[in-house]
DNA sequence: GTGGTCTAGACCACA
DNA sequence: GTGGTCTAGACCACG
């Protein structure tokens, strides 16, 4: 067991998102982007809360959650610890590649039924999704 | 002013996006691929709650917040007209191709971050979301 | 009996007042300030209605309305007289200072509130007042 | 973050001004005279709408406006705060004796309108005007 | 016919 | 505790 992932995570105020499932899914990334591996300690809900001043209550039900789903492993005395090998949290074993797939396509499905619904050419939606994956890069 | 639009809303009983919310979103979609034009006359209150068996306040709601939006001007004694031309909703002038690049943006730059965030490669992400486009064809 | 007033009526699109009632303060006013006189010969409801491109219900509500007030009288296959000097269609009788400030009183009331409730000092409110008078002179 | 402010809002019952409105004029005013200051908590839509003997809904209609004005700001969990810093709502950065001219004049400029179609002067306007001030004081 | 306002009351999600 | 959503139903003002 390591000591807890040095990365922290962050919320964006502005979204509408409530908090809670933004920690869900920002911890969901990081496992599937290899950043957060298997037996890594979370950070504790009390370092969470007061790093992004939310209620510790908010945290904890991320966790909480995470837990059920498989991805989190409660260890008692110790904290929150990555349990991604033993069963995949994701229907069951999948490579990796397929696994940021299905994390992914939900966003990019709402967005090609926002192009179609606007009339959109397929080549046009492509060329701007394109153009913004290189603005972040 | 012509008489109303022939195309009537829908809502997605599944989706958990309110309704009003989901009505605006389809009006400005609507408007955005030129379904809706400027001068057009929306299905009234009533009608529109009849059809989808909503309650007038939910979509007088929709109605309301595009008026202050400025998508949608109120005339009196008539009903909600589409509103476009008059120092358009989004910035000022913009061809009807920026105009729905700027309503997809959103959605776009959301997926962007997650594929990002999971060290998904760009061009994975860009064959991704060509399939998802192929297979709502 | 003259011919009908030159002067014709306009309406603020932009306004959320009623547009017969922006009518009846318009006509009102016009009879405060001397430009209908008494016996002056009122545009005809289709008249008014086709030139501001109105409802001819809108006008002969104001016109009905200002009847009752006193201030308006019809005459049979003629049309709408002005009528002021047989009874002062406001309280009794008034030297025409008086009565254009009943008529301005109300918007200067709300003003004034408006002033004092924000905590603006009088002197700067009457400031604001002179400065907007002299803009439109 | 400060506990919420003293000062609690009123309606006035003969006024044929919508309720929501009210509030909304009213707390736009407080804000403007420093009564509500940037960060200041309202008071919740339920205690409003106790106080006041109003239903919630019709506090929450004014809340809501005034957040897409962002006038105010929602605070999950906690309620509704004021929003005066980022970005002013009137125009950007103003002084507090321009911002607040910029909303009493709305209501100078039409009584202005008023007093100048009726043939009044301006100096009877003004005078009257300051005659009223006085009155409230 | 149009939209607007308001109420009463229920239920939900979030922190 | 907070605000949000939705319904059902009544009443009003306007054109």
């Amino acid at each position: 067991m390591k000591t807890h992932a040095p990365a922290i995570f962050s919320i964006a105020p502005g979204s509408s998102d409530p908090l809670y499932k933004q920690l869900m899914e920002q911890i969901r990334r990081m496992s599937a982007a290899g950043q957060l591996a298997d037996g890594d300690l979370l950070p504790s809900v009390r370092e969470v809360a007061l790093a992004l001043t939310l209620n510790p209550m908010t945290v904890s039900k991320a966790y909480n959650y995470l837990e059920v789903e498989g991805l989190l492993r409660r260890h008692r005395g110790v904290g929150m610890l990555v349990c991604i090998s033993t069963k995949s949290h994701l229907h069951v074993t999948q490579d990796k590649h397929s696994q940021r797939e299905e994390l992914l396509r939900p966003s990019l499905e709402r967005a090609a039924l926002e192009a179609q619904q606007m009339g959109m050419s397929n080549s046009r939606a492509l060329a701007l999704f394109k153009q913004i994956l290189g603005e972040n890069k």
